[in-house]
DNA sequence: AAAAATTTCGTGTACGGTAACGGAATTGTG
DNA sequence: CACAATTCCGTTACCGTACACGAAATTTTT
């Protein structure tokens, strides 16, 4: 814990009978440094443990190398600004070590806006990336060009499979799925069940909820096989429409009693649950937006399934700055993060 | 996000047509400068938005600040043992930007060697100090030489009502109470709970216990006035006394389908529990202990309350660090952190 | 074996700031 | 007005590392 007079460059530089120059070369191994010189070098480091000073190096360093990060636009209260938080706080902790982070962002409705904004990220030549993967073919030039640089890259929130990925950072989507069903609390098997999905976006080419309602379903039979399961689709920008199928639902089953939603947008279904209180027991969903935590403070809401996009992200960031600052690989290649439970009672310190 | 051309103390000193040496002695008001310039350098400095670079500056100063924690020795797999991980894991943060720390344990059942420890930690001289303050009169002796020297200090886990702490990082007691008695998903008012406590430790003088006793029994008034609520009192080193204590109570009051625990010990009564299944319905208690979690994933603990005195010692020291080092306050003096339901099936990536 | 090419290495300076040291400017005293 | 005492300020040497540049050592070529 404690750190007494760390070894510097310098004494090992005095140590191997050679300069600090030699040493540095060695340190990053940057060639031109004989065999012999650098075998001398590596046995003194290990032998007296040396770290480098990150602050020095840093401050040497001066231009600092910089984490792209890969982001939608968004509407402010959405997902992505959950994101977004996370990597202000991590850019706070490596921006004093001398690490940039900029944000390059995309239309997450325009499949040519995200090309577009691959392009400026790889025209910027940055040291590291972090991208939630969307647009799974554009994703794929993009990781394909950056593994062809040698430029490490890693995906949080939905994973891509390439063999490139230096880590990932998400949820256990199949987990979670469960957990929701679980936090339904459905206590009789004579339950029926609603499911509000989104009407599937024809840009967006990975979508998480496909494996979270597998999760679902699993507890569900596992649990309560003779429960109704069904689903409605509803247009996130329609909220008429939303209204109108809700209603037309619950006319043709008046028994439902529970309902989730496997994406972050269960406060689109918050206004019509408000105008129609009664039958719905509990009411489950994802994602602490400002919307749908104030739709659980209210009662509204039963339970939200919390993933933490800020601390993935941070986490991501966090990866590539040790692999290009302090050359060190992630313990682990892919990173399943904690999900929280989120109730009335205990969202206040959010 | 993006840090560009940061102003230097020799772009200030230009500017003034003054030299560095006398911009530094401006910036850390070390005197030996007339008015006349004092106020030149100030006017430069808030006009550039100046700020200094806070690397080259420990790297400068050589001599590391050394953050001292305060904490009870602790059997593997306790509380104390969770907040371990978060010291490593913040002087794995503040370590490379210079700053120590260090431990200093006493057993938590001996005042004398909380003393000890005080004693030594103060004739370390640390630049900063974090505590859980266990012993209430020793602590308050501890704060008031830290004040006398204005060495500043950092409350965890407990928080001590004197006004020269720098911040506070726990949890929010009351709220966790009330959390832990919804957790018990109470069906009908005619429900019998119990709640195991610890015999008083009539060491331990500040109990966090307390507070989290009433959130729960205002939580029971509120929703379930007519619940019979009972207590035992344990002993926790004494395995054999403590099944009995259970034991007669059950005999007494067979009724009983509710158990809650406010401490992290609730792993003490798993073993009986596991031997006689059935009556019981649901059992809460708090804290991510590994012996809690065992538990947890077998079902006999139905929910725990999960602080993060990781996380809170963490913070703790990064809010040391931050006003060591980089001269920033805290936002926040009282700092409620959040906590988590943990079910057994949200706890595989904890 | 001398010259050229290449590899290997040491030196110097910069990064932004800290602080000791001593010289210049100012003020005070006889 | 000369001299001492203060006050103020510039110079300089670091902190530990990075990197450019050129010199030295080694290898290759003629």
């Amino acid at each position: 814990m404690i750190q007494s007079e760390k070894p510097t460059i310098m004494d090992i530089a005095r140590l191997t009978g050679l300069s600090k120059g030699t040493v540095d070369r060695v340190l990053h191994n940057r060639g031109e440094v004989s065999k012999k010189s650098y075998d001398k070098v590596m046995a003194v480091i290990k032998e007296l443990g040396y770290e480098p000073n990150a602050l020095a190096s840093a401050l040497a360093r001066g231009v600092s190398p910089r984490i792209a990060v890969l982001i939608p636009e968004h509407e402010p209260g959405s997902f992505w600004e959950l994101a977004l938080n996370g990597i202000s706080k991590a850019s706070e902790t490596v921006g004093p070590l001398g690490v940039e982070t900029q944000l390059f962002k995309y239309n997450s409705r325009d499949a040519s806006s995200f090309q577009d904004a691959c392009f400026r990220l790889l025209d910027s030549a940055p040291s590291g990336v972090v991208v939630a993967p969307m647009f799974g073919p554009g994703t794929q030039m993009l990781t394909a060009d950056l593994r062809s640089r040698s430029i490490p890259y890693v995906f949080f929130d939905t994973k891509q499979d390439d063999d490139g990925y230096l880590a990932y950072y998400g949820l256990p989507e199949y987990r979670s799925g469960y957990l929701c069903a679980d936090q339904l609390t459905i206590d009789k098997s004579a339950s029926e069940v609603l499911l509000v999905r989104i009407k599937r976006d024809p840009f967006r080419q990975s979508d998480p909820t496909v494996i979270r309602r597998a999760g679902f379903m699993d507890y569900m039979s596992e649990h309560y096989p003779d429960c109704v399961v069904r689903s409605i689709f509803i247009d996130p920008r329609d909220h008429e429409r939303t209204d109108q199928e809700l209603e037309s639902f619950f006319e043709a089953f008046p028994g439902t009693t529970h309902i989730a939603m496997f994406n972050s947008r269960i406060y689109l279904i918050v206004p019509w649950l408000e105008r129609h209180p009664a039958q719905i027991k509990r009411v489950v969903g994802f994602d602490n937006l400002t919307a749908n935590m104030n739709a659980l403070a209210r009662g509204t809401v039963s339970a939200l399934i919390a993933q933490h996009p800020d601390e993935q992200v941070a986490m991501a960031i966090q990866a590539l700055f040790d692999y290009i600052v302090l050359g060190k690989k992630p313990m682990r290649r892919d990173n399943f993060m904690h999900m929280d439970i989120l109730t009335r009672y205990n969202i206040e310190y959010y």
